[in-house]
RNA sequence: GCUAAGGUGGUGUAGCCUGGUAGCACGGGGGGUUGUGGUCCCCUUAGCCUGGGUUCAAAUCCCAGCCUUGGCCCCA
């Protein structure tokens, strides 16, 4: 154990775990998929060159580099997605889904893993609001499809902050003031004020910069007005989003909270994040990046979304059924019928069902142990008996009950349990 | 990169202070007479994070490293 670990940061995935990501990524991927988004797959490896291009010297320092090479391990998706659509010619709007692992190479902490997977959608080419809209209202029925039903978007625009930002008239600070914002949740406001003020930002203008910035206490209109002050466009541009949301999608549980900041990036324009209800903080997050494409040679703009499914993962653990990794064992007594079991196993398939056949040559009751302890709801019992009457035993390892049925019959009974299942 | 607490079979743990036979539970494999599991009984499997030091003797004491979980820094 000791002597081969998994790397730091990074964790193997088995069980029912694997089960319940695998399902969840397979959710989230037909609603994309449903929306129109294609995939788009692009290397685990990038050039350094490419992977600095981005974020520059912040993102160096956590790269997985590779030895004796200039190359390295992506850090998230959206590097790919700009190279290729810089280096490529497609009927505009661009619409991509991708699900991936992204690697960097940080201190592992909560919810931080150096190997982690990222299910991001973007829409590159259009510079229109509706595109934001679109990436939250899918956002939004994805995580319904999951089972999380409470949730609240909230907006807000970097050319507001920008704004906010430039009235202050601090020069080399901009970035600090930034960082210091998006602690808020974290340090509270008393904390975001003394690093604020570690800037030499003047106490009157910190109180004026805090009043404005004030999430919660305010209505949207409100804010959006205050927002106007410092960036018509960027306030502009959220009352745009608010209006789709609400018109077209009917989506309302929409805030705007100016003191959004989501990292110091390579936003250029509106921001998001969603949370799902019950203090459970932020499950997905994204903006628009205007600008990102042009550093690999073609502007485009471009808007992205991104879901937590590391932290949706770790709320859905344990809520669910057991998991059973097929819908029927089959059994078989002896190596005489284990040829019928596996004609048994192929026709089973064949219906759209998944099976096990025992593969140790043991005895009745341990292959009944065995179907147990994995869980699988129904046992096929298959003997010399059987191979001669053309009937089977299916046995529903719930109720222990039992009945002699032929094939056809076997298979109308997984397809009820199928949709009973399915129904809950 | 910094910092705190930890690291004993696959999992959860006892033992550590006060060095001297690594124990328990769950799990895995098999069996409890011929073709039926979930509760019982028996057998079996498998472990002291790594390296160094102190000592007659180290899971236990000391040092370093590695890893885990948090926190800081930073943040797609």
């Amino acid at each position: 154990m000791a002597n081969f670990e998994t790397p730091k940061g990074m964790k193997d995935f088995g069980g029912e775990d694997a089960i319940y990501r695998e399902r969840m990524l397979e959710s989230i991927k037909q609603v994309y998929k449903k929306w129109g988004y294609e995939p788009l797959s692009t290397p685990a490896i990038e050039n350094v060159k490419t992977l600095c291009a981005k974020s520059g010297d912040e993102i160096a320092g956590q790269l997985f580099r590779i030895e004796k090479s200039e190359l390295a391990l992506r850090f998230d998706q959206t590097v790919g997605l700009a190279r290729y659509v810089a280096g490529a010619n497609m009927a505009k709007p661009y619409k991509r889904y991708i699900i991936a692992n992204a690697w960097r190479r940080e201190e592992p902490q909560k919810g931080r893993m150096r190997e982690f997977l990222q299910a991001d959608a973007d829409i590159v080419g259009s510079a229109d609001m509706r595109c934001e809209a679109e990436l939250l209202a899918m956002s939004c029925e994805a995580l319904q499809t999951l089972g999380f039903g409470e949730f609240e978007i909230l907006l807000n625009n970097r050319k507001i902050l920008n704004g906010i930002i430039k009235s202050l008239k601090i020069e080399n600070a901009e970035n600090a003031i930034l960082r210091a914002l998006d602690k808020l949740g974290k340090i509270g406001i008393e904390g975001v004020k003394k690093e604020i003020e570690a800037c030499k930002v003047k106490r009157a203008d910190i109180e004026q910069l805090l009043q404005v910035l004030m999430p919660g206490k305010k209505e949207n209109e409100k804010a959006l007005e205050l927002a106007k002050k410092y960036s018509q466009e960027g306030a502009g541009e959220l009352e745009n989003i608010l209006c789709i949301l609400k018109y077209a999608y009917g989506i309302e549980n929409v805030k705007v909270d100016l003191s959004l900041v989501r990292g110091l990036g390579y936003y250029t324009g509106p921001i998001f994040e969603i949370s799902a209800g019950g203090g459970i903080g932020s499950v997905a997050g994204g903006g628009r990046y205007d600008e990102l494409a042009g550093v690999y040679g073609k502007k485009e703009p471009a808007v992205g979304i991104s879901l937590g499914v590391e932290r949706l993962f770790a709320l859905k653990k344990g809520k669910g059924e057991k998991i059973s990794p097929c819908d029927v064992m089959i059994i078989t007594f002896d190596d005489k019928s284990y040829g019928g079991a596996v004609r048994a196993a192929k026709r089973i398939r064949e219906a759209g069902f998944s099976c096990r056949t025992d593969l140790m040559g043991r005895k009745v009751k341990n292959q009944l142990e065995y179907a147990n302890a994995c869980k699988i709801p129904f046992a096929l019992i298959i003997g010399e008996k059987e191979m001669k009457s053309g009937k089977f035993a299916l046995k529903d390892l719930k109720s222990g009950k039992q009945k002699e049925i032929g094939i056809e019959e076997v298979l109308e009974n997984l397809e009820e349990a199928r949709e009973i299942r399915e129904g809950l």
